[in-house]
DNA sequence: GAACGATGGTAAATTGTTTAACCATCATGT
DNA sequence: ACATGATGGTTAAACAATTTACCATCGTTC
């Protein structure tokens, strides 16, 4: 798929295992051993290992052979301490516990780990609590030299740590997610585009009485999606609270909760548009349990198509993100980044409608 | 919480910070700094690192003031290489994307990474795909020391690589999952009492013709289950497929399929148990489609409790499975285990019914 | 006062790689 | 014939800690 020669040390598994790369004394092989038998130094090993192309096909040979014979791998820890890298990549999640538990997280996390193996990397785990950034184990991480860099994944702006990772000049990205007042190597899913999208498709269905419930405001995707929604409805656009959105905290619950304030403020209301699709769901759930028929009574639109909006009745219209390709796109582009390659990254990753059976015509306007 | 002295070189954040502990001339600060200015050897510096009792409590802080005056972070692969220990955990999970996208492995796997930061570990995620095993990472994970041991979450009984490394004496746990013919240590929930709980509860309920949805009987959790079932309803024990038990497949959609078949095959049924929350959130799905009334018509019984459960209409009767605590305590073990505890660990958690809106009295049986 | 064991610390080896600097060897251009 | 530049390696010094012996000192005990 790509390439790209950047998995240096991983050699195919010799066909005679003798008891897992140890030598007739039990004693793990290390690359002195290689050299020597193979009447080599162990730069040269090294140099075969790394790829390094000042080796002879010849010799590069002799020492494969000698390294799957003995069945040879090459201690990481080692490796990282001489060399630059610790080929290791850090994944801060928020409140992992339900992070994780979110299909969107488990998508770009997913994205993440596979593309980082495809590179040679592996990829840690932090749970960002309070209590993680007053230790100041984000630095930690770097200046122990746990990680080459960080993805950071589902943060808000006020995240001080942050800032200050880049101002250190260590290698992070965000994910997902953008932060207007930090110039930081970001890759985003277009959510400016799908929300136009959104309520172009609305606008022709001839919906003109459309509530939002969005995530926090906080979070500058859902910004975004605000920014959108207020200017092509009219509403919303000023300082105060607007009467046609809600915040729905992200969560089926919440966005329960919203549609519940969303109908008693505006009763004619004939679609709702969330800014994410568990408080889409919410939302749906909550109208059935009123009685409402959707989409004949409202419609409503979810994103970023997680696995379950398939499933649900009506199966909800939504925005597609590609999730796991920006975890993908972020591994990728922080590697990038750790192996030097500098300048700015901003991708803006397409997104696209979905169009399923939460949305139709806009029922008539109720006589007023 | 655990009066565990097992965080040795955690050192608390210096008061003035000189430049991310680099001295003047920008290079990074090594012990060899410290024992300098503290006017002790660097061996003296690595054993209060280390919490070495041998060292006095004066030098011990004079040590401390000079790795506090100039923020010193001890390099982890260097400490990592020259001692037995990574103190790096792998979780094995099978196909990540949609693992992590569940909230059971979200539970799981927070409390695995909360409890080893508290013991001083990192965690490492691996993507467990067919070419995971076919290229022997498994065991390259132990050999070229990324880790010192794993935890193995969410594998089905043919996972021939868990014997292996466990034939190799690598470190290894099986979080939530056991395997009848290989003996490793685990941790569990008590799937087996959990189902008896649910039997006496729609027994007492009045309930005769019960369902089972039952996950992949490669698990061994889900035999349990099953075998319970069997052995209260009397159904379901012999070798070939019984009427009252259909495979749900783990998922929504499995679990509203096995539903259909299940009320197909006995359309007397009163009661359906899912062996997981999805299955019997897609089996309510399913029934609340069709135009049954649940619990009225139909009581249904998951197994997890998985937040998602208690937000649905009806709220679902479920068994509570302490997964964090399930997560925290494998971690734990596996520690224990790293750091020479022998002895096969084989911890099971109590779990407890969970009576919401989705369980009620039987209807009258149908006149025949 | 000599022998002895504890106490608190040190010097030096060890861990297993990478990498910078250096060095033959050989083909090439003048 | 000779300086020149590649080519393909080697030597030895990092890398940054831990750990194993070993050692001096001191307080006991007989």
């Amino acid at each position: 798929m790509d390439g790209d020669a950047s998995q240096p040390d991983r050699v195919s598994r010799p066909s005679g295992r003798s008891g897992g790369g140890r030598d007739g004394s039990g004693k793990r092989v290390g690359i002195r051993e290689i050299a020597q038998r193979a009447e080599v130094s162990t730069a040269t090993v090294s140099m075969v290992l790394n790829q390094n192309p000042k080796i002879t096909e010849a010799t590069r040979q002799r020492v494969l052979r000698v390294i799957h014979e003995l069945d040879y791998r090459p201690n990481r820890q080692a490796q990282a301490l001489s060399s630059k890298y610790t080929r290791m990549l850090g994944v801060l999640l928020p409140t992992l516990r339900h992070a994780v538990a979110d299909p969107y997280f488990g998508e770009v996390l997913s994205g993440i780990v596979d593309r980082a193996a495809k590179r040679g990397h592996k990829v840690m785990l932090e749970n960002v609590k309070p209590d993680f950034i007053k230790t100041r184990q984000h630095v930690e991480l770097f200046e122990r030299r746990y990680v080459d860099g960080v993805c950071c994944v589902g943060f808000a702006d006020r995240v001080p740590f942050l800032r200050e990772l880049v101002d250190e000049g260590y290698a992070a990205i965000a994910v997902n997610s953008v932060f207007d007042d930090l110039e930081v190597d970001h890759v985003v899913c277009d959510y400016r585009g799908g929300a136009e999208q959104v309520m172009t498709c609305l606008t022709q269905l001839g919906h003109s009485q459309v509530g939002l419930i969005h995530g926090s405001p906080d979070v500058a995707t859902q910004r975004m999606v605000m920014e959108v929604f207020a200017e092509r409805t009219g509403c919303g656009g000023g300082e105060g609270p607007a009467a046609c959105m809600v915040d729905g905290l992200f969560t089926e619950r919440g966005g329960a909760d919203a549609a519940a304030e969303l109908l008693q403020r505006q009763p004619d209301l004939t679609a709702i548009f969330a800014g994410n699709d568990k408080m889409a769901l919410g939302a749906l759930h909550y109208a059935q349990h009123q009685g409402m028929r959707v989409p004949d009574d409202l419609s409503i639109v979810g994103f970023d198509d997680i696995p379950h909006t398939a499933f649900v009745t009506p199966a909800l219209t939504t925005i597609h993100t590609p999730l796991y390709e920006v975890g993908a796109l972020s591994a990728d582009r922080l590697i990038e980044r750790i192996r030097g390659k500098t300048g700015p990254v901003s991708e803006v990753l397409p997104t696209h409608l979905v169009l399923r059976e939460s949305t139709s015509i806009a029922r008539p306007a109720r006589a007023s």
